[in-house]
DNA sequence: GCGTTGACTATTG
DNA sequence: TCAATAGCCAACG
């Protein structure tokens, strides 16, 4: 199934899109949390995924997927092998720190709509 | 409307 | 911590 172009409007995507937009830098965002956002319900948690599969990731940066992890603050099995090293990488430049495990402690650079 | 797929989450061993 | 299983939701053909 090949997901639907980035630029398509009207769907679910766009919600989730501006939910990942509202992570400020330096925080990251759970999958589950993205889905409570734009769809109201963390059950959609693989959506979200679906949705952020279906960004570019090329020069411009529409949405800051990267800000996106599991449950476990961990990055999840990206489509691309080199964009969970990237995605470690834009994340520790903006501040978030990785344990030796290479997760984050999302008590503190999870985000949360409160402000 | 149905079957398949997916960057998920929770539970069990 | 890892592997396997079950449940969940949305989109595509």
């Amino acid at each position: 199934m090949a997901p639907p172009a980035a630029t398509s409007a009207d769907h679910l995507f766009e919600r989730i899109y501006a939910a990942v937009r509202r992570i400020p830098a330096g925080r990251v965002a759970t999958y589950g949390g993205i889905s409570a956002i734009a769809t109201g319900t963390p059950r959609a948690a693989r959506t979200v995924g679906w949705a952020l599969n279906a960004l570019p990731g090329s020069e411009a940066a529409p949405v800051p997927w990267w800000r996106v992890v599991n449950s476990q603050g961990r990055i999840s099995n990206t489509a691309s092998p080199t964009a969970a090293v990237d995605q470690r990488a834009l994340l520790e430049a903006e501040g978030v720190e990785f344990g030796l495990d290479g997760r984050t402690d999302l008590d503190r650079f999870g985000w949360s709509e409160e402000g």
